[in-house]
DNA sequence: TGTCATAGTATCATTTTTTATACTAAAGGA
DNA sequence: TCCTTTAGTATAAAAAATGATACTATGACA
């Protein structure tokens, strides 16, 4: 019971030395969360989650979405038309990310007034 | 209730599209979510931290904790001694953070095993 | 024939994040 | 006097993430 260290669990073996690292490269990042959150209420378009994205480009969209397409997150759906139409949504294995997703909204809803007069308090000498 | 878009809220107004962008403004980047978790059950020391986040670079960790506390969800107890001691734990706020940790720590360790699989799949050709 | 819309790609530039490495103070002990 | 420890800081460099801009295919429509 020395300088052993094996009991830090079996996550090591994944390459995570947690559980919440794990969690991370899945959703991590600057857009996937809201993402994902606005993917909660069914399936939208390419142009609609630009829209509903504002900041990102259409370049960081499409490499977003192709990571959690890659990771089973959500499904991309091609229609045979022209002007293209391609619909994403949540997989089964997605939706399992909601109560995340749900909890980070539940948050900021209620705390983020708080975060931003603390940070204009902040901000005199900054 | 034609091009209007007032209706996103009023979140615009605080600089974030949705309150998900609010809440990863918080505990967005590499590190945070699993500095907090480790945090959970109690005051740690710079090192011990250091040592539970392997990975993690001296500086990074002291950034990472300098923007935690900024925002007021860490306190830092500095000891006066020699060699120092500095402790650093939740604030009441930071609590405030504990459920969207848990459920991440909770999908990580329901799902890690499937995505860790899935991606060794997938890099077939990768 | 020229124009429009959608859902992208390609290329390059910039910004941000992260790392590596060396350095510091100060008290106690050998 | 020198070495050890902790919790950092300083500086520069490298790597990763993100952004700006221009470009493409295709069918419908004027």
């Amino acid at each position: 019971m020395n300088n052993q260290q094996f009991d830090l669990s079996n996550w090591q073996s994944y390459g995570y030395s947690c559980p919440v690292e794990a969690t991370l490269d899945i959703i991590g990042g600057k857009w996937k969360s809201v993402i994902l959150y606005h993917l909660i209420d069914g399936e939208i378009r390419f142009n609609e989650l630009k829209r509903l994205v504002p900041g990102i480009t259409q370049r960081m969209l499409t490499l977003q979405l192709r990571e959690l397409e890659r990771d089973g997150i959500i499904h991309r759906e091609v229609y045979k038309q022209v002007p293209p139409k391609v619909e994403y949504s949540l997989t089964l294995f997605g939706k399992t990310l909601i109560p995340i997703i749900k909890s980070m909204l539940q948050w900021g809803i209620e705390h983020t007034e708080k975060i931003v007069h603390h940070r204009e308090q902040a901000n005199v000498k900054d």
